[in-house]
DNA sequence: ATCGCTTATCGTAGATATACGATTGAGGGA
DNA sequence: TCCCTCAATCGTATATCTACGATAAGCGAT
């Protein structure tokens, strides 16, 4: 399915593409994610295995839903040796924080 | 599948739970579905007709992707006679936007 | 009652997502 | 070299998503 790629602008001509805001907020579409992003929120960077050890899902389905993160750039992986080190991407995050702001509450009356 | 229901808690004692923002957050992960928001919070309100034109989609798609909203709480329609009048649910897309500023960024050195 | 407008739902086809076990590959250590 | 560990990928089964046209259902107006 395509979508003009046009921006839609809101007052101020700051843009707002929801194709990259919808990928983000998709790959957050699953609790598995939210915990791993959640986790790595408060213990800033680990290694795929403690992310298996924290959710009842095998290894192979863990390291998919990382890939998946990965995939959307909300998190950054670096391997070390035979180990990969997982952790948040903050400058994309807080993109996406902004961007949810834009989306649905610009703050009452400033509507043009 | 199924996770602990048990919380995960900031260091303060808020509470977040993965599974509800990871359902508001799939419901936003389509790009049709965030132009509908978008849509709603610069124009208000809307007849599903509206949003019709809008996308270059079929009515039976848009009412589907409207009742994936709806379902999230995101969206609310009230009847009205012949048609259905869609708005924000201001309140969601306000704890929405909470749960993101939980989840991924609390102010650097904020960790406990 | 019938027509017309609007929206929801049904049925369906094809694409993605989600989960798992098994396997592979890359390193480190004995 | 030969294991062992860690993580990615493959193959696969099942479930969900996404899109459409067709149909139904609700209501206002004629």
């Amino acid at each position: 399915m395509q979508f003009k790629k046009q921006s839609i602008t809101t007052a101020k001509e700051k843009e707002f593409d929801p194709e990259s805001f919808a990928s983000m907020c998709k790959a957050l579409g699953h609790p598995a994610r939210v915990m791993i992003v959640n986790y790595l929120n408060r213990i800033d960077r680990c290694l795929c295995g403690d992310i298996v050890d924290l959710l009842p899902l095998a290894q192979s389905t863990v390291s998919q839903h990382l890939k998946c993160l990965k995939e959307a750039g909300l998190v950054k992986g670096e391997v070390e040796g035979p180990k990969t080190c997982y952790c948040l991407d903050k400058v994309v995050l807080e993109k996406f924080t902004r961007m949810v702001a834009d989306l649905g509450l610009s703050p009452h009356g400033e509507k043009q």
